[in-house]
DNA sequence: TGTATTTAATACAGAACTGTATCCTACTCC
DNA sequence: GGAGTAGGATACAGTTCTGTATTAAATACA
C-alpha cells in the first residue's frame, strides 16, 4: 500500500541477517569469550557464511559495538515500559530495584558472561569504557528515579543521596551474582540482596520532616 | 655446603625463566586478555622466545594453571603472614577485612583484570572452577576466622553467620572496585564500602548475652 | 680442559583466521 | 518477462599463530 510496503522485503531481509548474525555473536561471545570467538564461529552460529558477515559489518570489533549498542537499547527500552508499573504499584522499594535488575536480564548467566565481557573490554579500551560508562549512567539514573519517587511518595527520606544507595545496589548485585554463578549450591541466587540490602535501607531511611 | 648448593644454579635458572614467564604472561593477560595474549606476546614480553616457553610449559592452558596457581600460593601465604597482626592489634573489624583484602592486591587494577578474567574462564570451563572455587574458599575462611576473633575478643556477637557477612563484604568489595576502576572520578577506591558496610556491621552486631 | 647434559634459540610445517574479489541467485522495477 | 541490483556464497591470498624438530650455547662434572 504505501511506498515502504514494497521496500520492505528487501531491508526485511538485511536487517533479519543483521539480527542473526547479531544473535549468534551474543550466544558464542557468551560461550567463548570475545577473543575468543572468530566471525567463522559467529556465522556458522548464525546460520551463515563470513560473505555475509562482510556484508553487514566491518569487522569483529564493529559488531562488538552493534551488538552493545542493539543491547542496551533494548535494555532502556524495558527499563522505560518496566519503570511506571515499579514506581506506582506494590512491594517495598528494594523489591521494586531488585526486580528492575533482574527483569532486564531474563538469563542470568548470559547476561553476566557478557556484560562481564563487556566490562573487562572497557576497562582496557577507553572508548569502550565511555560508551559503557554512557550505557551505565542511564541505567543508574533510571534507577535513581525509580528510588526517589517511592520514597518521596512513602514519606521517607534518605541520608545519603540517591544515586550513591543505588551504586551501593548495584555493586552487591553484581558481586553476589558473581558468587551465585560461581557457586549454584552455596549462594542461591539473590540471597545475599535479600539478606543485607534491607538492613541498608533501614540504615539510611528517615521518616520525611 | 649442602648438596642442594652444587644442584641450585642449574635449576635456578630453569625456575628463574619460569618466574619471568609467568611475570610477562601476568602484564600481558591483564594488558589483552587470555585470549587474545599470544604465546609469542607473552615471551617477548618475558625476554625469551617461544623455545624457552615450550621448554617450560606444554601449551597457554598450562601456564595459565600455572599462574594461577602461584598466583593463589602467593595470596595464601600473605594473607598467614597479615592475619595474627590484624587479629590482634589496633582498628576495628572492617578496617582488618578491608585492608585485607586491598593489601594482598598491590595493583588493585592488574588484580582485577586478571582475578575477571579468571572468573570469566571459570564460568565456562568446570575445571577452572573447581580450582577458582577452592581458592575462594581457602580466602573466605580465612576472611571469616579472622571475623570471628575480632568479634569474640570484642565482646560481639554477629546475627547471621560470619561466613554470610563475608561474602557480603566480598560481594560489596568487588562490584564498587569495579564502578571505582571504571569511573575513577566518579567513585574513589573503596568510598562505597566505606560508606556503607560500616551500616551492614552495625545491623547485625550485638553484645555477646 | 674436555665431554655430557640441560636450556633456550632458530627453522620449519601446518592450521586457523581474516579480509577481499568474484560469482551466483533472488528480488525489484520497468 | 527481462534487465539491473543487492545479498550472500565461494574461492583465494596473506597473515598470524601454534607446536615440533633441530641447532647452538651454557653449565655440570669428571
Amino acid at each position: 500500500m504505501e511506498p515502504t510496503r514494497r521496500l520492505e522485503p528487501a531491508k526485511r531481509r538485511r536487517s533479519n541477517t543483521r539480527a542473526r548474525l547479531l544473535a549468534g555473536a551474543l550466544e558464542v561471545f557468551a560461550e567463548r569469550g570475545f577473543h575468543g570467538a572468530s566471525v567463522e564461529d559467529i556465522c556458522e552460529r548464525a546460520g551463515f557464511t563470513r560473505g555475509a558477515f562482510y556484508s553487514n559489518f566491518g569487522s569483529k570489533d564493529e559488531l562488538v559495538l552493534a551488538l552493545f549498542q542493539a543491547t542496551t537499547d533494548r535494555l532502556l527500552e524495558q527499563i522505560e515500559a518496566l519503570l511506571p508499573d515499579l514506581a506506582s504499584q506494590p512491594g517495598t522499594l528494594l523489591d521494586a530495584v531488585l526486580s528492575l535488575l533482574d527483569e532486564t536480564a531474563p538469563d542470568q548467566r548470559q547476561w553476566h558472561l557478557i556484560s562481564a565481557e563487556f566490562t573487562l573490554h572497557a576497562l582496557r579500551d577507553p572508548d569502550a569504557a565511555e560508551a559503557l560508562n554512557k550505557q551505565r549512567t542511564m541505567f543508574r539514573e533510571s534507577l535513581t528515579r525509580l528510588v526517589e519517587q517511592i520514597t518521596e511518595t512513602s514519606g521517607t527520606t534518605l541520608t545519603v543521596p540517591a544515586e550513591q544507595f543505588v551504586r551501593m545496589v548495584i555493586a552487591v548485585h553484581e558481586g553476589a551474582r558473581s558468587q551465585s554463578l560461581l557457586e549454584p549450591g552455596e549462594v542461591p541466587a539473590g540471597s545475599l540482596e535479600h539478606t543485607f540490602l534491607p538492613m541498608v535501607l533501614e540504615a539510611v531511611s528517615r521518616p520525611s520532616r
